[in-house]
DNA sequence: CCTGATCCTGACCAATTGGTCAAACCTTGC
DNA sequence: GCAAGGTTTGACCAATTGGTCAGGATCAGG
């Protein structure tokens, strides 16, 4: 079935079990590396009965990335124009912060299709996102011309702070392996890095 | 022939035009996703003659892998514990965005293997890459104790001059899209950005 | 407990994959 | 200009790939 409101509760089960097992391999190798197989593994079930919930390898894929995109722009959704300006885009960092801490996998599934120049994902890039980020960049524009926050390159901004959060996700074996010990979350100090980085950046 | 060396102008010329196109393939779509027919056809040679310079896929993943940590190390070798602090630092995160600039396969090539967990790479990692970051994080510690520059988390710091000019290679379609023209460079607003924030970070 | 719909599987398929090989084709140095 | 080695290729191979299908197993509702 390629419907996508499950209508019983094993559709329901088996498509989560599939796009959890998909998000795994897919994350890991990106789409031309990923094989059904490997899926099919993952998931505990066989690779025709892949195929009876969704209609292809591709299928999956386009599934998995078009509910990435909206949980991806949440947390600068959240950012209020209202608020105090330096705390509010402190705070949209630490919840990216926090996005690439419990959702790394995510993470390098966006990685991975934007390495390969966003074949999937280019509508939803020059839509979605871009409208989103024109958006917060005036707002943040305008803050910078109230003199509430230090003069800096908006777009620029708003990149720095994507590349910081996410690189903790997309790099963590790398991260890990430098600081020495693979089981110490590097978060904390992480958060705390990049909370004087951008507060020093801000300050007037 | 797998010889490292290659002994005629024929070989040399071939091997490059093979590398070259390996590194074409393998940093858009990984080692899984790539495939020799691919390499063979940007390359202009056939299959089977790439096998006649290289005994098989693998191999010419790693040779463009172990030439790349070396050029990758570079900018941070040359980090100067005699120089000026805040100069010094400053003057390597600008080597690291020409980098990106410069050579963004490459950078693309070492995205490709961290996301994928650096099965292919974790000895350079723990080895030159983690001994290099040591050393030149302990001399930025020690300008740091001295009170030539603000304190800081200096792995951290690090991290953060990795992730930000890489950025510009690895993401660029996202960049070039949100900035709205396909064809401007960003680089130089890049730049400055960069420059103000890590002297704003730096500055005691 | 029976029946219709849902769920699952083994067997299969054509295309693609990494890789081999013998034979033919070039270069090069004498 | 001719051998000897270096280079190239078409034909081929076994394994893997994404995907199909007929039929059997299982479930839900009456």
């Amino acid at each position: 079935m390629s419907e996508t409101q499950p209508r019983t509760r094993i559709q329901k089960k088996n498509r989560v079990a599939i796009l959890n097992a998909a998000l795994d391999v897919f994350s890991q190798f990106g789409f031309r590396g990923s094989t059904l197989d490997q899926i099919a593994k993952t998931s505990g079930l066989s690779k025709p009965n892949l195929l009876y919930y969704f209609p292809s390898k591709a299928a999956i894929h386009v599934e998995l990335l078009s509910g990435l995109m909206d949980t991806w722009l949440d947390p600068l959704r959240d950012l209020d124009p209202n608020g105090d300006p330096k705390a509010e885009i402190l705070a949209y960092m630490r919840r990216k912060l926090e996005m690439s801490r419990t959702l790394p996998r995510e993470s390098r599934l966006f990685a991975n299709e934007i390495l390969q120049g966003a074949p999937r994902m280019m509508a939803a890039i020059q839509g979605e996102l871009k409208e989103l980020t024109d958006e917060k960049a005036a707002v943040i524009s305008g803050w910078m011309e109230a003199g509430k926050i230090a003069r800096a390159h908006p777009y620029h901004l708003l990149f720095s702070i994507w590349s910081l959060t996410q690189h903790y996700a997309d790099f963590d074996v790398q991260v890990r392996t430098v600081l020495g010990d693979l089981e110490a979350d590097p978060f904390p100090d992480a958060e705390t890095y990049l909370e004087t980085l951008f507060s020093k950046l801000l300050t007037v």
